[in-house]
DNA sequence: GATCGATTGTTTGGCGATCAAATTAAATAT
DNA sequence: ATATTTAATTTGATCGCCAAACAATCGATC
């Protein structure tokens, strides 16, 4: 009996892999063994890796020829012919951008994450502003690194934009227009321009950095003006649809609490972001004199034994702990990164929070780690170098280093 | 200058890949278009896949060897030799079981998803007692297919379980204590035994089986007694660490609501659940007439123009819709799957959900598809049926097809 | 009814990548 | 100076895909 089959698929799309393939596999996991485990010779490597001697060898000759790699100094053994220990080659750099609704941080880093140089501008009221003064600024840091390869531009900002369009659509805290960002400068440039939300940011700088301990599950929550959360599940960023996700924050956690300016009530982030804590703080003081804390002042009002200030920081920890109940209940990460200005009083916030969570773990279920991030500044300038060497080194969770 | 180089490092883990790894790949790939676009001829393989006709005959020489594949009926074409189609070998078949509180089902289907035989038991008390009858009516089953193969068993139960030691360790709605099942049903009937929460089990059915318009970011709702949610990220099942994701019905939408089953108060299961909806109606009812109305009840009340069951329907759907804020803010999925006895009357949840939810949606963010699934029972089958096939076919997300 | 055209499916030789083993290189201990 | 040990390279074999030629099969056409 004769069946009716597809007449004509066009070959667009190749899904099939060739030999061609497995170098390029191999090569990125030695890449990000060298990586993560530098110094290495090539004997270390073909033991972790469990690809022959041979093998690395040709692999390795192929990335110091492309300048990935460089040979570093032999290493000492006890016997035997002595190692030629590989690194990373930190002649190519990285431009990282990291806005915020009050600076801007511009940087240049080497594939370590390690930074050169840096520099700070106010932010401007309007993108097309900030377009301009950050194409001139990094045109003058290309130039300054003549000797140097560019590797491409990373920027991180608070707030949302399309994943397919590359437009920022949602940054309340940073109060610019629906704009594209991308397209100009990397134009101007003539770079590789790629961008990410700040708290995705955050995620990327700890996972692909210091992986003390490893883990595929893992939620950053970033503590300021606002509350942003990024998601880091079986072991790859999860942005949903368009790069929408992550918004946890902007959940209700009371539907009588106070309004948001998403539109909604009582979000999470109307009780446990560093506005909400001087919230607190303003109405429980009978004067005025308050009005002009900020929250790192908050923090130090509380170290010295300030009660209102001490009530007001319980307060906000407590509701942070509270809302990642979203995150423990809904996601069950092995580990959730706490970051922002808070982790400065981790002290007060910690034992807090820590016990927020325990309370909340289901029977069966396991404690997440809490841990605070204490470098916030540094961390999402890392973020980008990791984001535009994915492009070289592989997606997250592509290759098991 | 001499560096401190790893010493040895034992070479237990294969990191890196080998020839054959393409060949596993490809094959999988190969198996799984067959998979999706049954019939198909080995001239359609090629051009879908991009690869050579000579490998792919290479390919499908060894599939059909093995028995997966099986040469069909010649196809019809305007000019040219025939085509010979191929498809899945319907001889190997899966053993399914769909374990819920008041009855287990047990089925026979093949690797289509398409169900042989089929029976039921009511739920035993205690797990052991369902292990001995599981595996007695389990080794019926196997001999009754003598001539085909059985290719493992999946389990779906209401509730979690450790993914690390395989224990049943929270099930409020089935009250087993936490118990091992896997382990006693493998050794006794020689067989593997997968299992998975009856959301992720719905999830997989969705994604493994009809996928009219696949998607990679997805989240399953399973309304009961209780609520239950199923994440698919990145194209892959979200299990979180040890298998722990998903309880985002135990989230509580409002501090000061009812209690609830977990221990605290105000679960969006506590206002959306088929449970709670009987509670709005008994409530409302001023006689105690209502006691002993079930669910189903309930629906048909509405459906004949009773009030107070209009009304508690009203406000299931609208806290319904209420929780999806987590999901729909949280991970933004670009469809939602709605799957429970509430599909039968749609008509009546369907608008209000999707009214809720698209009020949710915060700026720049994409509304979600909300889609019912009305062959509840089936989905959980056809779950485990692909949880036993993902041995042989690859993980969901491995080979995109 | 034989030939042509078109399409499917198979066969053959070549290339690229890894493997396994032998070889060369370099350093320490005897 | 030689033996030993480990690192790194070289060499030939194997495996998998590719490209192109080839064989098979069917409809249309002369």
């Amino acid at each position: 009996m004769p069946v009716d089959l597809i007449k004509r698929v066009p070959t667009t799309t190749m899904l099939g892999h060739s030999n061609e393939a497995v170098r390029d596999f191999n090569r990125r996991l030695v890449l990000n063994l060298i990586r993560t485990r530098q110094p290495l010779s090539r004997a270390d490597l073909a033991r972790v890796s469990g690809l022959q001697r041979s093998t690395i060898s040709l692999i390795v000759e192929d990335l110091i020829k492309e300048s990935w790699v460089v040979d570093g100094p032999t290493a000492k053994l006890p016997r035997g012919r002595h190692p030629t220990s590989l690194r990373l080659n930190e002649d190519r750099v990285i431009i990282g951008v990291d806005v915020r609704p009050s600076q801007i941080t511009l940087a240049v880093a080497d594939v370590n994450g390690r930074f050169n140089s840096q520099e700070q501008i106010p932010t401007p009221n309007h993108p097309d502003q900030a377009i301009r003064e950050l194409v001139e600024r990094i045109k003058r840091m290309i130039q300054g690194c003549r000797d140097k390869m560019v590797e491409g531009i990373g920027i991180t900002l608070p707030g949302r934009f399309d994943t397919d369009s590359n437009r920022l659509v949602f940054a309340p805290n940073l109060k610019w227009p629906e704009c594209d960002l991308r397209t100009p400068i990397a134009e101007a440039t003539g770079l590789d321009v790629v961008m990410e939300n700040a708290a995705n940011a955050s995620v990327l700088s700890a996972v692909w950095f210091k992986q003390e301990n490893p883990v595929s599950n893992l939620v950053a929550v970033t503590v300021s003006e606002g509350i942003g959360t990024g998601l880091f599940i079986n072991g790859q960023l999860a942005r949903g649809f368009r790069g929408m996700a992550g918004e946890f924050g902007h959940v209700p956690l009371d539907p009588q609490g106070p309004a948001c300016t998403c539109g909604s009530r009582g979000c999470w982030e109307v009780f446990a972001s560093n506005r909400a804590a001087l919230r607190y703080f303003i109405e429980s003081q009978s004067t005025d004199t308050a009005d002009k804390t900020s929250f790192i002042d908050l923090l130090i009002l509380a170290d010295q034994g300030n009660k209102s200030a001490i009530d007001a920081v319980d307060c906000m920890a407590r509701y942070l702990g509270r809302g990642m109940r979203m995150i423990v209940a809904g996601l069950s990460p092995e580990r959730i990164l706490v970051i922002g200005e808070l982790t400065r009083s981790w002290h007060r916030f910690g034992p807090v929070i820590e016990a927020e969570v325990r309370a909340q773990v289901l029977p069966g279920g396991s404690v997440p780690q809490v841990v605070p991030v204490h470098e916030d500044g540094m961390a999402r300038l890392r973020g980008t170098v990791a984001l535009v060497l994915q492009k070289h080194f592989g997606q997250l969770g592509e290759v098991a280093v």
